[in-house]
RNA sequence: GCUGGAGUGGUGAAAUGGUAGACACGCUUGCCUUAGGAGCAGGUCCCUUCGGGGGUGGAGGUUCGAGUCCUCUCUCCAGCACCA
């Protein structure tokens, strides 16, 4: 017979109904007597629906919120929208709704979803980035950046998208093409808007140190940031013609260009330099008009070209293209020699100097570079190999490769003499190594028929202790490549003792890497068979005074005698914040009838939006099109001002609304200081692995300079971070209009009741490391079937005093729930609530004690079960303004615990808590397998852990 | 390529260095019958001569004891990537 089923639907709205009239999740922030807790989770995108994915968002962060709500914690657990975006002003563009209308719409929709999910948000604190409420605060603090030189106005490229004729945000701009019509995105300069994030790129990195984030967030920032740590050097400009020796820069120095490397230590082996096709330098020497470049037409056309290239391009043309600036030499300052400089796209005008000294020897991209134009590469660095030596004797060796017919020559020794190498040798005293190696591999081989193709400028540096001598050695190993022109072979010169030793092998290059082993073996073969840069470390050569010194260590010494300084590079550049787009915060400045630039006073604030637009795509932010902001311009600042027409990217809405929510309704300041201080940093904050390094990274750099303006208490705004997983389609796939696999979660919780959905989503795998799950009905099916045997359970309640085992079972449960809970991993408390309801069902009654404590520890799961069962149980109040329960002590009178011989599981024993070493040994004689195995052998050491283990190890 | 993270049943997964696979899904055997997205009892890593034996991507190592720590290696995922 079917058990009865609890009726979820007037469950949940009793419920809910009784939290809104008790009002129990408005948070007193000012309370002083309990703990606070801030618990916050990414504001969404009011989009309209609200999805299975928004759902793993709030619902799980609200167990949480409960679960430290009725540990007696103050919790602060806020809710707003992300409302500014592009999708309200495509919906504009597309059916003409105005993109206020349309996200209150949505807003409201969502407001009535969230409410089914049963979190216990703080509504009262709500905040909404769109309302001018809001905004005015988002443009106050632009104001106090700009006032303290945070934000600033240059030059910069933006995305353009031809076909639409229009400017794109960068969201916009997908794989390097337009979102809406595919076409390839262009770059076009205008003047725009930026925050100066690099300032803080130092602070941003050193303080992710101590944060307790998961390694991959930090590395993710880390990485974002890219920090490198190099030098930055001038190479002298020198002219062909001394006529022309006059030129100078704008400050009227003699000509020069900086360069930034990372790797001072190889300037000896500079042998080119570029510029970035944009270089500043270069512009000059062209507007200098005195034909500088005696192929300026030539360069021009180089310069045209590469500007009209979009960014996909540059970067999907491996092959590297330049041109080389004739009439124009660079002094190497460590050589002191004239190297030719060229002009080429792989250098980046936006990174270091925008110029580079190439180091094709040990730079793989110089190497490309230098190989297609023919340009010379210096080896300044010898490889050093092995182990380090102490008083080495230094010995002169050689390394041969042979090459015959796509093969080379290998030497398979047997095993014990150490595996597969190429031919190798030793340096009679005088002997040229070629000599040496030509012998050797007749000796080995027998093979006579010999040419040297090249012999490596580098030696090896190869450190390892000859064990047939007893003696450690150095040796410095000349490499050389010779091809076999025919197998002719010489028997006669073939080593007596050398036979049966080793075979002969002729093996591909690609064997050879797999096989062979030896370090010193293997840079011979790539050196000659897959020539490139070689970017390790080692000892100097071709480098004057420096010969011989560990590049590491001459490295800033290398500095000094270029005449260079040490200097910090970043990857991060500051972030465009300037959108040519209408539903965003307007940009609270005006420009004088001179266009310079004047914050717009705070009285005037907010500065709200012209609602007098014409949508429709264009060059210009819509906002250029409104006759009321023009006009209301010069209402107030005079006739010839003009406004500022862009708004800022959302992401600056979204730095600081965890800020507002403490003070969501103050329309004298954005926030309140005692708040603040009270409330900050963030307790720990749940979202999106997609926000790492966007709007994370953003929030902590907006916090750091509000930090500095003393407008916040703390340097960082969130104490800990948890990224979510996702939530896929039933087939796999990420949820997509597009794949319409989009899990409507309405339909579910109709079905199944709100917390058999949000139940199931915490089950389905850990909450704290992000995971992807694809959904899968029957989850919720059986969710809701345990829920039902929770409420089943209610029928065997008998107000009785606790049982003994009940106890033991709560004491389990408690302890587990209570860790899993905090630590996010819902799953595994789940599993402790399985457990639980198990261990009850066996028994005939269930005391009112065990099953409260029980619907308390649903009650974050649950939330509308548990309070059904907790008033049916006669409760006080609200379960969820209950108090966590307590963890019980329970004296266990015995342990079982495993046997292991040898580290083996072999069985298991029953003893009584904390019994002796004695008792164990006796409790493990007397079963059967383990008394066998001990009769068999001897027992040679127990080792016994009290209430865990009993290890026996028998010989 | 660089940097991180992770590899455990058919699936989601669980295990402060101490009995590997908890808890579920799925599958399966049997029972029950107001045929339901039902309930109950059992089985479900592999091999087995039913005594046991083996097993956490692979190979080594540390340890009385390794899924967990170390070295090498393979595979997958993520971030970054012409950043000098």
């Amino acid at each position: 017979m079917a058990k009865e089923r609890f009726d979820h639907i007037a469950i949940e709205k009793s419920a809910q109904e009784k939290w809104e009239a008790l009002d129990i999740y408005a948070t007193d922030l000012t309370d002083s007597e309990k703990e606070s807790y801030y618990l916050l989770f990414e504001f969404p995108y009011p989009s309209g629906d609200l999805h299975i994915g928004h759902w793993f968002a709030f619902a799980l962060t609200d167990i949480f919120a409960r679960f430290k709500r009725m540990q007696g914690k103050n919790i602060f657990f806020p809710m707003g929208f992300d409302s500014f975006g592009l999708p309200a002003e495509n919906a504009a563009i597309k059916n003409g709704a105005d993109p206020a209308v349309w996200t209150e719409a949505n807003m409201e929709r969502m407001r009535a979803q969230v409410r089914t999910m049963g979190t216990s948000v703080d509504w009262s604190k709500e905040v909404v980035t769109s309302s001018p409420e809001y905004y005015k605060w988002t443009q106050w603090l632009f104001s106090k950046l700009y006032d303290h030189g945070l934000t600033y106005r240059k030059e910069a490229a933006v995305k353009w998208c031809p076909k639409d004729q229009t400017v794109l945000a960068n969201e916009q701009v997908i794989d390097g093409r337009c979102e809406r019509c595919d076409s390839e995105v262009e770059e076009k300069f205008l003047t725009q808007w930026f925050m100066g994030i690099t300032k803080y790129a130092e602070r941003l990195l050193t303080d992710l140190d101590p944060l307790p984030w998961r390694e991959e967030i930090k590395d993710a920032q880390r990485a974002w940031i890219g920090k490198s740590e190099g030098a930055k050097l001038s190479f002298r400009v020198l002219f062909a013609d001394d006529q022309k020796n006059e030129w100078r820069d704008e400050e009227g120095n003699p000509a020069q260009v900086a360069v930034f490397t990372t790797r001072p230590d190889t300037t000896f082996g500079a042998t080119y330099v570029v510029l970035a096709p944009e270089h500043p330098w270069v512009a000059g020497a062209l507007e200098h008009g005195t034909d500088v470049f005696s192929n300026e037409e030539e360069v021009r056309a180089y310069i045209q070209e590469t500007s009209k290239k979009t960014e996909r391009e540059r970067l999907e043309n491996k092959e590297k293209t330049g041109v080389k600036l004739e009439g124009v030499r660079a002094v190497n300052p460590a050589t002191k020699e004239e190297i030719p400089v060229y002009i080429a796209d792989y250098v980046l005008a936006s990174y270091g100097t925008g110029a580079v000294m190439a180091v094709p020897a040990h730079d793989e991209r110089d190497y490309a570079f230098a190989k297609r134009f023919n340009l010379p590469v210096t080896p300044v660095i010898d490889p050093v190999t092995g182990d380090e030596q102490e008083d080495p004797l230094h010995k002169g060796k050689i390394v041969a490769v042979v090459e015959h017919e796509g093969r080379v020559l290998s030497i398979h020794w047997k095993p014990e003499l150490g595996g597969r190498l190429l031919v190798g040798g030793t340096v009679e005293e005088d002997e040229d190594p070629a000599v040496t190696a030509a012998r050797e591999i007749t000796e080995e081989t027998g093979y006579t028929d010999l040419e040297l193709v090249e012999r490596a400028e580098e030696m090896v540096h190869h450190g390892y202790f000859a064990f047939s001598k007893n003696q450690a050695t150095l040796a410095h190993t000349t490499l050389l490549h010779f091809r076999l022109n025919s197998d002719a072979c010489d028997e006669q010169k073939l080593e007596d003792n050398e036979k049966g030793k080793f075979e002969v092998e002729w093996v591909t290059v690609e064997e050879a890497e797999r096989e062979i082993h030896d370090d010193q073996h293997l840079y011979a073969l790539a050196r000659f068979m897959k020539p490139g840069a070689y970017v390790g470390d080692g000892l100097l050569r071709n480098s004057g005074q420096f010969d011989g010194r560990d590049n590491r260590e001459a490295m800033s010494e290398i500095v000094d005698f270029v005449g260079g300084e040490r200097v910090t590079n970043y990857r991060l550049r500051d972030w465009l914040v300037s959108r040519q787009r209408y539903w965003g915060c307007p940009i609270p400045v005006v420009y004088d009838p001179e266009g310079a630039v004047h914050l717009i006073p705070s009285e005037h604030l907010p500065w709200t939006l012209p609602t007098d637009v014409d949508f429709s795509p264009s060059a210009e932010s819509p906002l250029a099109t409104s006759k009321e902001l023009k006009e209301r311009v010069e209402r107030i600042f005079g006739e010839g001002w003009t406004p500022e027409y862009d708004t800022l990217d959302t992401f600056v809405d979204s730095s600081w609304y965890f800020l507002r929510y403490l003070d969501a309704n103050d329309e004298n300041d954005f926030s309140d200081q005692s708040l603040l201080k009270k409330w900050l940093p963030v307790n720990r904050y749940s979202g999106g692995s997609e926000h790492t390094t966007m709007h994370l990274l953003y929030s902590r750099f907006f916090h750091k300079a509000l930090y500095d303006l003393a407008l916040v208490p703390t340097p960082e705004p969130f104490e800990e971070r948890f990224n979510r997983g996702l939530i896929l389609g039933t087939d796999g796939q990420k949820m997509s209009k597009r794949w319409g696999n989009i899990v409507n979660p309405d339909e579910m919780v109709q079905k199944f009741g709100s917390d058999a959905v949000r139940m199931y989503l915490a089950f389905i795998g850990p909450y704290n490391e992000p995971g992807s799950y694809p959904w899968k009905l029957d989850g919720a099916v059986a969710m809701r079937k345990f829920l039902d045997r929770v409420f089943q359970l209610s029928e065997k309640v008998a107000d009785e005093a606790m049982t003994e085992s009940e106890r033991v079972s709560l004491a389990k449960a408690i302890k587990k729930i209570t860790g899993d809970t905090e630590r996010f991993k819902f799953n595994t408390a789940i599993s402790g609530h399985m457990v639980l309801v198990r261990e009850l069902e066996n028994a005939d009654v269930v005391s009112k004690e065990a099953y409260l404590a029980l619907v308390s520890l649903m009650a974050p799961f649950a939330p509308h079960l548990a309070e059904h069962l907790w008033e049916r149980m006669g409760g006080e109040g609200s379960v969820h303004t209950a108090s966590w329960p307590e963890e019980i002590a329970v004296e266990e009178d015995t342990v079982v615990i495993g046997v292991q011989v040898n580290g083996k599981r072999r069985g298991e024993i029953s003893l009584a808590k904390g019994a002796s070493e004695e008792k164990a040994m006796e409790a493990a004689k007397a079963d059967e397998t383990i008394g066998r195995l001990l009769h068999e052998g001897v027992l040679d050491k127990v080792v016994y852990v009290p209430g865990r283990i009993l290890n026996l190890v028998i010989t």
